[in-house]
DNA sequence: GTGAAAGCGCTAACAC
DNA sequence: GTGTTAGCGCTTTCAC
């Protein structure tokens, strides 16, 4: 049993409510008593219960985060951004990994009421009508990551998609890319916006430029989107993916067909998650700062606590990080031999 | 304001005491009692208040989990692992991130303990002194991963590195490998471990096998050591990694020098984090159970919280996993012959 | 500058 | 089967 508050008081020769003043740092302590209580704390060992506290302020100090899946690349980063902010406010994290599962999405956000947290952070790809009905009435302060609803009652967080999509575009059409290609992810979410983007840098660009759309979500689906393409179109061609995951399916695809990355075909990914930089050659992507959404989510949070009326929907700028997967489109008969691909 | 549970009394005309004991599902309540309850409760949207009952149970059904780093791709799968076991368990986790920093280490088990979490898993890299001495003495129950005091103390969950050493080297050696190479990670922990097993299997070779053992922790650090081997030895031979990530460093740094992972040189990680899988080609390791040790974790927390003396080491095994980065060694004068690598 | 008293929301022991 | 009572450990008036 830990020594609680009375304890301390009893063997200070003072109050509770006294202890409590030196816990707050209060000024109204002589510096007598200040000195007697503190040697009563250290030779207990004395630590405050947060639970009784709680109870007393009707504030637990905790957010509630709810993640799509910790083992998702996307997430550890928002996870840190989110925790790291937190201990500055002196606040902690309880996290629920939904394992992609709705229902439990739904069971984590009743048990973070019962908890009594502060507020909740849903960071989830995608939100059934069941979870909106639930969210827009939502009794305890709430922040979205990469999710909106319609109504935009609930503040989001967002990456600027479209934005992305387009510099990944014109980072192509730049190295006199004519012929795009774009693999899509999940149909729902921000897949259209993403594309959304390319069209608009095709739409722009001067000159013949064409685009074309494929299905492919996932790592294989990315593989075979990518055969597909290598059967129809001749180099010079670049592929924008909807996802790191799906474009590197993509550069291990072309590499089993002898295609070159980056001399025959350039390829673009989004999200720049740690895998990015580590395949070779290193993949060309649209970063999204992760990092800076579990922050501002944390903030936004604190921020409704205080009382303020936050809605809408945060849009976090995006920026393309060029590494070797993208080159530039050698001329129309470029050769396609098969050789060494270039390093990074 | 949430309802209570004298809210919720009031309007079913009972006693608190007696939703309490509906809440517990008793059978000491009548099915008319119950019914009058149950509905007062939905009326009023009501969640008991774990914190109110914390404080009277003492006990939080909360565990604090202390990781090196969550955006190192060794531990989501961990968190995953305890995450899922303590919610089957009713428990939630909170999760600190100690971001490489030991000082911050200390503070959250000083937070976690004012939180009065029921237990604490610290799934840090290194110990230093003193850690040991603060966790020797701990006041709560306490597990750790990929670490272990002196004095077995305290339970310690590790992976049987000694057998995952020696089985990287015996696949090698397996393949025909004469010529094996080792780079070393972190001075501390586990590493000698690892080698340990490597030289084990070395020395029981038939024939004669030779080791030559470089330092090189991280991804260039590999990179560099990998450089200055391939100036000395001519292929084949084979590098073990202390990691992964170490591992794939040497697999970029054989590719710039055009020599062919798998048909020249065979490489072997350790850990098995994601990276492997997606590398091309895809990296031999050696798995570690994750997910297992997150597991593990959390059903020894809640066996010492239900009184049971434990301590000492508790070694999982490790797996061998077989991807496109290991190969036969080719005859002596194998060619070196810059060209496309084997794939995956 | 300090203390007494009340109460946060729940549950456990005991009564009936 | 149900109610009464006390108390978990803290903080917050309010008094002095």
């Amino acid at each position: 049993m830990p020594a609680t508050i009375t304890d301390v008081a009893t063997l200070a020769g003072v109050s509770p409510a006294t202890v409590t003043r030196v816990l707050q740092g209060s000024p109204r302590v002589s510096p007598d008593t200040l000195e007697r209580v503190k040697a009563a704390m250290a030779e207990l060992d004395y630590r405050p219960s947060s639970v009784a506290r709680s109870l007393r302020q009707q504030r637990t100090g905790t957010l509630g985060l709810i993640v799509t899946d910790v083992n998702n690349p996307f997430y550890p980063e928002i996870v840190r951004g989110a925790e790291d902010t937190a201990r500055e406010l002196g606040d902690s994290i309880i996290l629920c990994n939904a394992a992609e599962d709705p229902e439990r999405e739904i069971a984590y956000l009743d048990l973070l009421l019962e908890r009594r947290v502060d507020g909740i952070i849903v960071a989830a790809g995608g939100l059934t009508k069941r979870h909106e009905d639930l969210l827009a009435a939502f009794p305890a302060p709430l922040v979205l990551i990469n999710a909106s609803l319609g109504r935009g009652l609930v503040p989001a967080i967002l990456s600027d998609d479209e934005a992305g999509g387009r510099a990944a575009a014109q980072h192509l059409i730049g190295l006199g890319h004519r012929q795009l290609v774009h693999i899509c992810g999940p149909a729902s979410g921000s897949t259209s916006e993403r594309l959304a983007g390319v069209r608009a840098a095709v739409a722009a660009a001067p000159g013949e430029v064409t685009l074309e759309v494929l299905e492919g979500d996932g790592y294989s689906a990315g593989g075979a989107a990518a055969r597909q393409v290598a059967a129809r179109l001749r180099p010079p061609y670049a592929i924008t993916a909807h996802n790191d995951l799906i474009a590197v399916g993509v550069m291990h695809a072309l590499f089993d067909l002898g295609i070159r990355v980056s001399q025959d075909v350039s390829v673009v990914g989004f999200d720049d998650i740690a895998l990015a930089a580590y395949v070779n050659p290193g993949l060309t992507t649209i970063a999204q700062d992760k990092f800076g959404m579990g922050r501002l989510a944390v903030e936004i949070i604190s921020r409704l606590r205080a009382g303020e009326a936050i809605r809408g929907n945060y849009v976090l700028p995006v920026r393309l990080v060029v590494r070797g997967s993208t080159g530039p489109a050698a001329g129309a008969g470029a050769r396609q031999t098969a050789a060494l691909a270039r390093r990074r």
